[in-house]
DNA sequence: CACCTAATAT
DNA sequence: TATATTAGGT
Protein backbone atom coordinates (compact mmCIF):
# COMPACT_ATOMS: atom_id res chain seq x y z
CA UNK A 1 0.00 0.00 0.00
CA UNK A 2 3.32 2.04 -0.44
CA UNK A 3 1.17 4.33 -3.55
CA UNK A 4 -1.78 6.44 -3.33
CA UNK A 5 -4.17 5.73 -5.63
CA UNK A 6 -5.73 8.92 -6.77
CA UNK A 7 -6.80 8.33 -10.22
CA UNK A 8 -9.83 10.16 -9.92
CA UNK A 9 -7.89 13.34 -9.37
CA UNK A 10 -4.68 12.93 -10.80
CA UNK A 11 -4.86 14.99 -13.68
CA UNK A 12 -2.94 14.35 -17.50
CA UNK A 13 -0.77 17.23 -18.89
CA UNK A 14 -0.95 16.19 -22.44
CA UNK A 15 -1.54 19.40 -24.15
CA UNK A 16 -2.97 21.66 -21.27
CA UNK A 17 -4.35 20.40 -18.20
CA UNK A 18 -8.08 19.76 -19.17
CA UNK A 19 -6.52 17.50 -21.89
CA UNK A 20 -8.61 14.93 -19.27
CA UNK A 21 -11.46 13.22 -20.60
CA UNK A 22 -13.69 13.52 -17.72
CA UNK A 23 -16.73 11.82 -19.44
CA UNK A 24 -14.20 8.74 -18.83
CA UNK A 25 -13.92 8.87 -15.26
CA UNK A 26 -18.08 8.72 -14.95
CA UNK A 27 -19.20 5.49 -13.06
CA UNK A 28 -15.62 4.33 -12.55
CA UNK A 29 -15.00 3.12 -9.39
CA UNK A 30 -13.54 5.38 -6.38
CA UNK A 31 -9.83 5.32 -5.71
CA UNK A 32 -10.82 4.13 -2.39
CA UNK A 33 -12.61 1.08 -3.58
CA UNK A 34 -10.02 -0.11 -5.68
CA UNK A 35 -7.25 -1.87 -3.99
CA UNK A 36 -3.76 -0.83 -4.28
CA UNK A 37 -1.27 -1.19 -7.23
CA UNK A 38 0.98 -2.91 -5.08
CA UNK A 39 -1.07 -5.47 -4.47
CA UNK A 40 -1.57 -8.70 -6.78
CA UNK A 41 -5.08 -9.77 -7.88
CA UNK A 42 -4.31 -12.97 -7.41
CA UNK A 43 -2.59 -15.45 -5.05
CA UNK A 44 0.92 -16.81 -5.77
CA UNK A 45 -0.48 -20.14 -5.95
CA UNK A 46 -3.02 -19.79 -8.31
CA UNK A 47 -0.19 -17.37 -10.75
CA UNK A 48 2.14 -20.35 -10.21
CA UNK A 49 -0.39 -22.90 -11.09
CA UNK A 50 -0.84 -21.25 -14.33
CA UNK A 51 2.13 -20.30 -15.11
CA UNK A 52 1.73 -16.53 -15.00
CA UNK A 53 4.55 -14.43 -14.12
CA UNK A 54 3.31 -11.47 -11.99
CA UNK A 55 4.08 -8.20 -13.77
CA UNK A 56 6.37 -6.18 -12.43
CA UNK A 57 5.89 -3.26 -9.82
CA UNK A 58 3.81 -0.10 -11.04
CA UNK A 59 4.02 2.76 -9.40
CA UNK A 60 1.74 5.40 -9.63
CA UNK A 61 4.51 7.54 -12.02
CA UNK A 62 4.26 4.68 -14.55
CA UNK A 63 0.29 4.87 -14.62
CA UNK A 64 0.70 8.66 -15.25
CA UNK A 65 3.08 7.94 -17.84
CA UNK A 66 0.75 5.31 -19.73
CA UNK A 67 -1.41 7.49 -19.10
CA UNK A 68 -0.01 10.42 -20.84
CA UNK A 69 0.79 8.23 -23.65
CA UNK A 70 -2.65 7.08 -24.88
CA UNK A 71 -3.88 10.69 -24.48
CA UNK A 72 -1.16 11.76 -26.54
CA UNK A 73 -1.98 9.11 -29.02
CA UNK A 74 -5.33 9.52 -29.25
CA UNK A 75 -5.08 13.46 -29.27
CA UNK A 76 -2.78 12.74 -32.19
CA UNK A 77 -5.07 10.44 -34.13
CA UNK A 78 -8.44 11.79 -33.51
CA UNK A 79 -11.56 9.77 -34.38
CA UNK A 80 -12.08 7.57 -36.99
CA UNK A 81 -8.92 8.29 -38.45
CA UNK A 82 -7.31 5.31 -36.74
CA UNK A 83 -7.78 3.14 -39.90
CA UNK A 84 -5.65 5.82 -42.15
CA UNK A 85 -3.26 4.86 -39.90
CA UNK A 86 -2.73 1.58 -41.47
CA UNK A 87 -2.14 3.24 -44.64
CA UNK A 88 0.37 5.78 -43.01
CA UNK A 89 2.76 2.56 -41.60
CA UNK A 90 2.14 0.47 -44.97
CA UNK A 91 3.92 3.21 -47.04
CA UNK A 92 6.18 4.56 -44.91
CA UNK A 93 7.52 1.03 -44.06
CA UNK A 94 10.29 0.89 -46.22
CA UNK A 95 12.51 -1.98 -46.79
CA UNK A 96 13.07 -2.49 -42.92
CA UNK A 97 9.93 -2.97 -40.77
CA UNK A 98 7.99 -5.58 -43.10
CA UNK A 99 6.50 -7.64 -40.24
CA UNK A 100 3.02 -7.40 -39.88
CA UNK A 101 1.11 -9.32 -36.91
CA UNK A 102 -2.52 -10.08 -37.69
CA UNK A 103 -4.08 -10.81 -34.73
CA UNK A 104 -7.31 -12.17 -33.44
CA UNK A 105 -8.82 -10.44 -30.40
CA UNK A 106 -10.92 -12.11 -27.82
CA UNK A 107 -13.83 -11.99 -29.81
CA UNK A 108 -14.53 -13.37 -33.54
CA UNK A 109 -15.24 -10.02 -34.57
CA UNK A 110 -12.20 -7.80 -34.72
CA UNK A 111 -7.98 -8.73 -35.08
CA UNK A 112 -5.71 -6.52 -34.72
CA UNK A 113 -2.70 -5.70 -37.17
CA UNK A 114 0.32 -4.81 -35.66
CA UNK A 115 3.80 -4.24 -37.24
CA UNK A 116 6.85 -5.25 -36.03
CA UNK A 117 7.97 -1.86 -34.90
CA UNK A 118 5.15 -2.01 -32.42
CA UNK A 119 2.71 -0.03 -34.78
CA UNK A 120 -0.99 -1.72 -34.08
CA UNK A 121 -4.30 -1.02 -35.53
CA UNK A 122 -7.75 -2.43 -35.34
CA UNK A 123 -9.57 -3.93 -38.44
CA UNK A 124 -13.28 -5.01 -38.52
CA UNK A 125 -13.83 -7.71 -39.69
CA UNK A 126 -17.49 -9.81 -39.67
CA UNK A 127 -17.72 -13.55 -39.31
CA UNK A 128 -21.38 -12.71 -40.65
CA UNK A 129 -23.50 -16.04 -41.18
CA UNK A 130 -23.92 -14.93 -44.50
CA UNK A 131 -21.42 -16.12 -46.75
CA UNK A 132 -20.65 -19.79 -45.10
CA UNK A 133 -20.30 -21.19 -49.07
CA UNK A 134 -19.68 -24.38 -48.49
CA UNK A 135 -18.87 -25.68 -52.11
CA UNK A 136 -16.49 -21.97 -52.55
CA UNK A 137 -17.24 -19.67 -54.77
CA UNK A 138 -15.43 -17.20 -55.25
CA UNK A 139 -16.45 -13.95 -52.59
CA UNK A 140 -14.40 -12.11 -50.58
CA UNK A 141 -12.34 -10.27 -52.81
CA UNK A 142 -8.59 -9.24 -52.04
CA UNK A 143 -6.22 -7.56 -49.77
CA UNK A 144 -3.10 -9.27 -49.75
CA UNK A 145 -1.71 -6.41 -47.82
CA UNK A 146 1.59 -5.10 -49.06
CA UNK A 147 4.33 -3.51 -48.50
CA UNK A 148 5.20 -0.48 -50.40
CA UNK A 149 7.04 -2.21 -53.38
CA UNK A 150 4.42 -4.51 -53.63
CA UNK A 151 6.08 -6.90 -51.66
CA UNK A 152 4.36 -9.20 -48.83
CA UNK A 153 4.26 -8.45 -45.85
CA UNK A 154 5.44 -11.16 -43.47
CA UNK A 155 2.60 -12.37 -41.01
CA UNK A 156 2.54 -13.60 -37.97
CA UNK A 157 0.92 -16.01 -36.61
CA UNK A 158 -0.02 -15.16 -33.34
CA UNK A 159 -2.00 -17.49 -31.12
CA UNK A 160 -5.25 -15.85 -31.42
CA UNK A 161 -4.81 -15.76 -35.02
CA UNK A 162 -3.49 -19.56 -34.80
CA UNK A 163 -6.45 -20.36 -32.88
CA UNK A 164 -8.42 -18.88 -35.51
CA UNK A 165 -6.71 -21.25 -37.78
CA UNK A 166 -7.19 -24.36 -35.77
CA UNK A 167 -11.22 -23.77 -35.59
CA UNK A 168 -11.20 -23.65 -39.17
CA UNK A 169 -9.35 -26.55 -39.66
CA UNK A 170 -10.99 -29.11 -37.16
CA UNK A 171 -14.62 -27.72 -38.74
CA UNK A 172 -13.89 -28.30 -42.19
CA UNK A 173 -12.16 -32.13 -41.02
CA UNK A 174 -8.78 -32.25 -42.28
CA UNK A 175 -9.81 -33.77 -45.04
CA UNK A 176 -11.55 -31.00 -46.18
CA UNK A 177 -9.12 -28.38 -44.99
CA UNK A 178 -7.45 -27.18 -47.95
CA UNK A 179 -5.86 -23.32 -48.07
CA UNK A 180 -8.51 -21.86 -49.84
CA UNK A 181 -11.24 -22.54 -47.91
CA UNK A 182 -9.23 -22.10 -44.83
CA UNK A 183 -8.59 -18.33 -45.55
CA UNK A 184 -12.05 -18.15 -46.48
CA UNK A 185 -14.18 -19.24 -43.58
CA UNK A 186 -11.14 -17.59 -41.43
CA UNK A 187 -12.02 -14.83 -42.49
CA UNK A 188 -9.33 -12.45 -41.96
CA UNK A 189 -8.57 -9.19 -43.89
CA UNK A 190 -5.50 -9.73 -45.59
CA UNK A 191 -4.85 -12.85 -45.24
CA UNK A 192 -3.57 -15.10 -48.33
CA UNK A 193 -3.79 -18.09 -49.96
CA UNK A 194 -0.36 -18.60 -49.34
CA UNK A 195 0.14 -17.33 -45.84
CA UNK A 196 -2.69 -20.50 -45.22
CA UNK A 197 -0.71 -23.01 -47.07
CA UNK A 198 2.31 -22.18 -45.76
CA UNK A 199 1.09 -22.40 -42.34
CA UNK A 200 -0.75 -25.66 -43.16
CA UNK A 201 1.84 -27.23 -44.34
CA UNK A 202 4.07 -26.78 -40.76
CA UNK A 203 0.29 -27.70 -38.90
CA UNK A 204 0.27 -30.75 -41.24
CA UNK A 205 3.88 -31.21 -39.81
CA UNK A 206 3.31 -31.05 -36.48
CA UNK A 207 0.18 -33.28 -36.32
CA UNK A 208 1.92 -36.14 -37.85
CA UNK A 209 4.26 -35.69 -35.16
CA UNK A 210 1.80 -35.54 -32.37
CA UNK A 211 -0.41 -39.00 -33.86
CA UNK A 212 3.09 -40.56 -33.52
CA UNK A 213 4.01 -39.48 -30.03
CA UNK A 214 2.71 -41.30 -27.32
CA UNK A 215 -0.48 -38.85 -26.26
CA UNK A 216 -1.29 -40.00 -23.22
CA UNK A 217 2.28 -39.06 -20.42
CA UNK A 218 5.28 -38.18 -21.87
CA UNK A 219 6.58 -39.49 -18.86
CA UNK A 220 6.75 -36.84 -16.62
CA UNK A 221 9.39 -38.01 -14.42
CA UNK A 222 11.37 -40.74 -13.97
CA UNK A 223 9.66 -44.04 -12.73
CA UNK A 224 11.60 -46.77 -12.04
CA UNK A 225 12.45 -48.84 -15.05
CA UNK A 226 11.07 -52.15 -13.83
CA UNK A 227 7.80 -50.81 -13.76
CA UNK A 228 7.80 -48.53 -17.05
CA UNK A 229 7.10 -50.40 -19.74
CA UNK A 230 7.01 -48.67 -23.01
CA UNK A 231 5.33 -45.84 -22.23
CA UNK A 232 7.19 -43.43 -24.68
CA UNK A 233 6.80 -45.05 -28.32
CA UNK A 234 9.30 -43.60 -30.48
CA UNK A 235 7.98 -41.20 -32.88
CA UNK A 236 8.97 -42.52 -36.24
CA UNK A 237 12.01 -44.29 -36.91
CA UNK A 238 12.28 -44.66 -40.51
CA UNK A 239 14.60 -47.76 -40.57
CA UNK A 240 18.27 -46.85 -41.21
CA UNK A 241 18.02 -43.59 -39.48
CA UNK A 242 19.81 -42.45 -36.75
CA UNK A 243 17.75 -40.18 -34.24
CA UNK A 244 20.87 -37.40 -33.98
CA UNK A 245 23.24 -36.20 -35.96
CA UNK A 246 21.79 -36.68 -39.27
CA UNK A 247 21.91 -33.38 -40.95
CA UNK A 248 23.62 -31.49 -37.71
CA UNK A 249 24.64 -28.61 -39.19
CA UNK A 250 21.81 -25.52 -38.17
CA UNK A 251 21.23 -25.21 -34.84
CA UNK A 252 22.76 -28.01 -33.45
CA UNK A 253 22.06 -30.61 -30.61
CA UNK A 254 18.80 -31.23 -28.66
CA UNK A 255 16.78 -28.04 -29.41
CA UNK A 256 16.78 -28.08 -32.73
CA UNK A 257 14.58 -31.02 -32.69
CA UNK A 258 11.77 -29.70 -31.76
CA UNK A 259 11.48 -26.99 -33.72
CA UNK A 260 8.64 -24.55 -34.13
CA UNK A 261 5.29 -25.24 -33.10
CA UNK A 262 3.90 -27.74 -30.27
CA UNK A 263 6.63 -26.78 -27.79
CA UNK A 264 8.26 -23.87 -28.59
CA UNK A 265 6.15 -20.45 -28.98
CA UNK A 266 3.91 -20.63 -25.90
CA UNK A 267 4.56 -23.59 -23.17
CA UNK A 268 0.89 -24.13 -23.80
CA UNK A 269 1.07 -25.57 -27.14
CA UNK A 270 0.53 -23.07 -30.04
CA UNK A 271 -1.18 -25.61 -31.93
CA UNK A 272 -3.21 -27.40 -30.09
CA UNK A 273 -6.49 -27.02 -29.12
CA UNK A 274 -9.61 -27.74 -27.39
CA UNK A 275 -10.63 -30.96 -28.73
CA UNK A 276 -14.20 -28.97 -29.38
CA UNK A 277 -15.75 -26.59 -32.04
CA UNK A 278 -18.75 -28.14 -33.18
CA UNK A 279 -20.12 -31.89 -33.34
CA UNK A 280 -17.11 -32.57 -35.90
CA UNK A 281 -15.69 -35.42 -34.07
CA UNK A 282 -12.24 -36.65 -35.17
CA UNK A 283 -11.04 -37.97 -31.86
CA UNK A 284 -8.33 -40.50 -33.12
CA UNK A 285 -5.33 -38.83 -33.89
CA UNK A 286 -3.82 -41.07 -36.07
CA UNK A 287 -6.55 -41.62 -38.86
CA UNK A 288 -5.77 -39.59 -41.74
CA UNK A 289 -2.31 -41.31 -41.78
CA UNK A 290 -3.15 -43.41 -44.95
CA UNK A 291 -4.67 -40.32 -47.54
CA UNK A 292 -1.08 -39.87 -48.60
CA UNK A 293 -0.83 -43.22 -49.93
CA UNK A 294 -4.22 -43.85 -51.54
CA UNK A 295 -6.39 -41.41 -53.37
CA UNK A 296 -9.11 -39.72 -51.76
CA UNK A 297 -10.55 -36.14 -52.45
C1' DC B 1 -5.63 -24.23 -61.67
C1' DA B 2 -5.46 -25.79 -56.78
C1' DC B 3 -3.10 -28.81 -54.16
C1' DC B 4 0.69 -31.43 -52.00
C1' DT B 5 5.57 -32.09 -50.04
C1' DA B 6 10.20 -30.98 -49.73
C1' DA B 7 13.74 -27.81 -50.19
C1' DT B 8 15.42 -23.47 -49.96
C1' DA B 9 15.40 -18.43 -49.34
C1' DT B 10 14.64 -14.38 -46.54
C1' DT C 1 13.32 -19.23 -35.85
C1' DA C 2 9.15 -18.41 -38.46
C1' DT C 3 7.37 -17.53 -42.68
C1' DA C 4 7.71 -17.14 -47.87
C1' DT C 5 8.79 -18.87 -52.10
C1' DT C 6 9.96 -22.19 -55.36
C1' DA C 7 10.41 -26.79 -57.51
C1' DG C 8 8.39 -30.64 -59.11
C1' DG C 9 4.84 -33.69 -58.92
C1' DT C 10 -0.57 -35.34 -58.78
Amino acid sequence: MAEEVRINTHHVTAGDDDGRATEWEAGLPNADDLPPLSQFLISPELASAFNITPEPHRSMTDVTRASHKTLSTLIKHPKHHMLEKLNDFMSSSDERGEEMVVEGDHTDETVDLILEGSDSRKLRRVCSGGGGGGGGGGEEADSGLRDRGSKRIRLVWTPQLHKRFVEVVRHLGVKNAVPKTIMQLMNVEGLTRENVASHLQKYRIYLKRMSGLSILTPVPDPVPMAYAPQMVRMPYAPPGMVPNSAAGGAGGGVRGYCHGFGYHSHPYNMMMQPKDWSGNGFGSVSSYQKRMTANDK
